[in-house]
DNA sequence: ATATATTTGTTCGTATGTATC
DNA sequence: GGATACATACGAACAAATATA
């Protein structure tokens, strides 16, 4: 609450302390925050201009008159959000703004719920084998460490990204489905390779939340804005679990329709 | 890297500090993942129950033999993600699971919630009479300026709030709901003493956004968090439409799910 | 209703590891 | 290799919120 403990100042008077940069102790808010939002104005300002390198974390920890944690946290906070970016060794940068497309009125989306997302998911970004975790070795009836294809792509609608995802396969289905779907951008017809030529949604889950730094920055969102998270299970015709995904929607541009 | 400053000990050999609960040091994985990791596995595997209250930090940081620092950040991350959350002076719990809430024509909260064990409130916020504007009009379907009961309510599960939210109701149908309503908590029970029986989902639009300083109230909700923001149209079995509505929800609580 | 203990949250201090230039 | 700068980790103290005697 005080500089220094045992010592109070009365309200109004000047402390013996000077406060460099305007951060107030005691306030009630805590001073990560303060400077937080400090860091950020001048960003939103562009006091502080995208590519601009920060001050070394020991001099800005200095200005503010606190200790390096304090000024950590703040950073940390500031990273989490998508606004800079920090580099061992390099520093700490702000960040290009994501923002490269016009919010426009939002694009409405039935389909992806009544098609039950069948439709090419778009843009392969990325494929790897791995153990499935707790969470996909539930949702594909696996045992935790099977081995499941882990698929990352992006849907687009004229050129804006619109959401970015994760599949998973069990890998003993679905082996080499990611090199046919790579080549062909069709998840359906990359299925069909592997003789799967139907199936259906079991089950889907939509929730939202603040977008993560990597989304803001795949979708090009400002920082802070939601996603809504749509969770997606789809079986085979015999019930087998073919696919589980979690996509990111860009909740500023999509408006899901759900008819009854 | 090492235990103690200075002293380094080889690879395969066993370190003379015994690592009680698996944190390996020096092994390239940070100790604060090491345990996040190690957390969010027994809270999958049911070993940390929803609800459930993890020790107290000092206890915690001890089991796993590290600072209390390390271990804060290890909790950090994982209640970033949404799987445990902190109150000072209380402790530290394992989330309840979202409310599993199906959409459908029949959606009816106090069914659902009370379907999923959980106790129900319809919280009455206020209500007038106003002229509709353009978008209450469009939506259902009347002259602009024609006169609708707005009716503001949450809805909360076992006293936590799930939703806030406007309605608006042809008032020439539905004169005095606002009271019957007030009285009982329950929109369907009003509904009744006005003949309406049964209704139907019309149309249900979803999307999302972070919430309003006024939202983060009513919720309780940390600001920045996101919301699903739901309008649905519900018409009587004729065919009229009964009801427009606008929803917050609470996108941490909620999960709603989409049926086949 | 009040005081006290418990528990998480914030802040400062210090040291060392590790990536980049 | 050396200097720089961020990343991780341990230690100590106190504040603030909550629960409890």
């Amino acid at each position: 609450m005080s500089e220094t403990p045992g010592s109070l100042h009365a309200e109004g008077h000047i402390p013996v302390t000077d406060e460099p940069a305007g951060v107030e102790r005691g306030s009630g808010v805590t001073l990560w925050r303060q400077i937080a939002e400090r860091i950020e104005q001048e960003i939103a300002t562009g006091a502080r201009p995208p590519g601009a390198r920060l001050p070394v974390e020991t001099d800005l920890a200095a200005t503010f008159g606190v200790n390096r944690h304090t000024l950590r946290r703040a950073l940390s906070y500031l990273t989490e959000r998508g606004l800079i970016e920090a580099t061992a060794g390099r520093g700490t940068f702000v960040k290009e703004p994501p923002l490269r497309y016009p919010i426009g009125p939002r694009t409405r989306f039935s389909e992806i719920v009544a098609a039950g997302g069948r439709e090419p998911f778009g843009r392969f970004l990325g494929s790897r084998v791995e153990p499935a975790d707790a969470g996909v070795a539930r949702e594909l009836s696996l045992a935790v460490g099977t081995p499941v294809l882990r698929i990352e792509s992006s849907h687009e609608a004229d050129g804006v990204p619109m959401s970015v995802g994760t599949s998973w396969f069990p890998h003993a289905r679905c082996r080499d489905l990611d090199l046919v779907y790579a080549a062909t951008g069709s998840l359906t017809r990359a299925l069909a390779t592997l003789g799967i030529a139907d199936y259906r949604r079991r089950e889907t889950r939509l929730t939202a939340r603040p977008a993560t730094a990597q989304e803001s920055q795949t979708l090009s969102l400002p920082p802070g804005r939601a996603v809504m998270v749509l969770e997606r299970l789809d079986a085979e015709l015999n019930g087998a679990p073919l696919q589980f995904g979690r996509s990111a929607i860009a909740a500023d541009r999509v408006q899901l329709i759900l008819k009854p």
